[in-house]
DNA sequence: ATACGTGCAAAAATTTTGCAAAGTA
DNA sequence: TACTTTGCAAAATTTTTGCACGTAT
């Protein structure tokens, strides 16, 4: 689980500076507990720089503190990860709750799409839609 | 497989207008084996208004003729679909080209993810990416 | 001094909207 | 006549770029 001084670690570790802009970012998107646009940060921190805040959440992403996330009609969102590696999520289709998973694509189906089509297979996304528990409660 | 009539002829059944302007932008997408932006069509079809060009890609994906295709890169573009129902796809990330999937989420894996989160499933969203043998073999 | 990071404004890219004119049932 | 479709231009959205000015090393 991230908090400030994690991802303020993780920018040193990278040799990336400590800026006001950056800690004003990285606080907007520690806020967040879903996805966001960066819209939203735009709007969570009017005092930096429309710019910036793309600069930066591009940066976050290039660090694997967010990651992009992908909604059913196609559009992106971000999300604060909390893992660095392959993955995919289940998001809420009502509140923009996010969880990250662990499965993923049988090797095994992998293996059959390279041998029935001729492609060597390289990557793939994955998304699934839902609706999650309290969402489902408070609506019945 | 589509042509140009049968395209016109599902136009008539769903009671649209077969007009200059739509049988330009058939016309395009049928020229396509793979996928293709909005601004790809309005090239190839100067005489045909922008807001029309972005219309009839609308309506014709909406009709089913088209789907649109998710790239790696998260971006959306469109294809000529040679199926109406639920389906995914496998890109070249070389050529444009795609294939179009038999293959899906096993149901199975569907339930234990319902079971796990708490989620009521409801779509998902699954692309492959990777390089034809085509591609493949002009490369070596 | 040299690198990096920022804000601003302009530009670019993409898609939508309003509307008057033209076409079709 | 009433409804649909079009083109155009303007507007709206979203993201990128250039650049002068700071700030950190």
């Amino acid at each position: 689980m991230y908090n400030l001084e994690s991802i303020v670690r993780r920018l040193e570790e990278q040799r990336h500076r400590i800026t006001p802009p950056r800690l004003a970012v990285a606080r907007a998107v520690l806020d967040r507990s879903g996805h966001f646009s960066v819209d939203d940060i735009l709007n969570q921190v009017p005092e930096v720089g429309r710019a910036t805040v793309f600069r930066t959440t591009k940066l976050l992403s290039e660090m694997g503190i967010l990651c992009r996330v992908l909604l059913e009609d196609g559009s992106l969102r971000y999300r604060l990860s909390h893992r660095q590696d392959h993955h995919h999520h289940l998001v809420c289709v009502s509140c923009t709750s996010v969880q990250e998973l662990d499965a993923c694509i049988d090797p095994e189906v992998l293996d059959d799409l390279a041998r029935s089509t001729g492609y060597q297979i390289e990557g793939h996304w994955l998304e699934f839609y839902g609706r999650c528990d309290t969402c489902r409660s408070s609506e019945a």
